[in-house]
DNA sequence: TTAAGATTTAAAGTGAACTTTAAGAAAGGA
DNA sequence: TCCTTTCTTAAAGTTCACTTTAAATCTTAA
């Protein structure tokens, strides 16, 4: 079965000029051309959007994609630096999950927040409760976000 | 105590021309400046703008974030809609580490994959393995992947 | 008072990832 | 065959969040 890039535009919900944008980028080498130059996509096309998309939500930007691509056409030769890029950017979505779980607090206190000033009327009203009046919940997320000051954002390091 | 824009630099980690776009941008509405022209940041802003850093780790834009704090300098009576936006934004982030959770599935897929590639010393070797000779937890990360077609990736919406 | 170093501004430049435009060629149904 | 739709390309435009530049002004230690 093949598709033309309008069924993958439709199957895969990527703007069809995205699609080209990506191959002229070198991310979709296993595409092949009908007579007049037309793109014919195959199954196995779309799994390879598939991981292009998975590893652009990890981080990597579309330089580092095509380079493990460039690596994969090379072969078992590069077996070991394929291995190093996702252990490396297995790392950096495990950063960037911790990174989120810890803003979810400031956003679960803030909705607290906000509840609570909805019902009382004012934010100055919500500042005055006492310890003792929060919620064990919000006690221990105001305790954990006390912890933590800038965290030094570490830049996206390429799969090097 | 007052800061310099080179002190607050040099505790945020944030270039001092990143602070003056912030600034330029109106996140900061609540710096003072001294009589020559130069700002005087105080504690205060240092807590904005670690609020600020958080936000825009939840995935919103600069004028998202300065929505916001329009909202906030309004007062009391834009408490409902602050309320909706951080309610908006919890739900985004969580949407956020649920898709990095899937990421991350893939990605101990793949170290796997390659630790065995090493180890057998071809990529289809290890293609070749049969569904009984795969360890468990792969098992169950392979199955999941499965199921996972295409995430319709929502549109970073904003704090309406 | 003067020199060095930090701060100010506006404006232009950058990089990433598309998105749009324009003009032309191919495919497929009536 | 004709017509409409879909495809092709290259090139220019867009958006976001800075970053850099340049020239002027302020602060501070000698």
């Amino acid at each position: 079965m093949l598709y033309t890039i309008g069924d993958v535009s439709e199957r895969t919900g990527l703007p069809a000029p995205t699609l080209r944008y990506y191959d002229k980028e070198g991310l979709l080498p296993f595409v092949n051309r009908g007579s007049g130059g037309i793109r014919k996509f195959q199954e196995t096309d779309l799994e390879w959007l598939r991981l292009i998309e998975c590893l652009k939500a990890s981080g990597l930007q579309i330089k580092d994609i095509k380079r493990y691509i460039d690596l994969f056409i090379q072969g078992d030769s590069t077996i070991e630096e394929r291995r190093q890029m996702f252990y490396a950017q297995k790392e950096n979505v495990e950063r960037e999950i911790k990174m989120l779980q810890s803003t979810l607090d400031l956003l679960t206190y803030k909705c607290w927040f906000y509840d609570m000033a909805v019902e009382l009327g004012s934010t100055e009203a919500v500042k005055n409760l006492t310890e003792e009046q929060l919620p064990p919940h919000i006690k221990k997320i105001k305790a954990k976000m006390n912890k933590v000051q800038y965290a030094t954002k570490k830049k996206k390091d390429c799969a090097a």
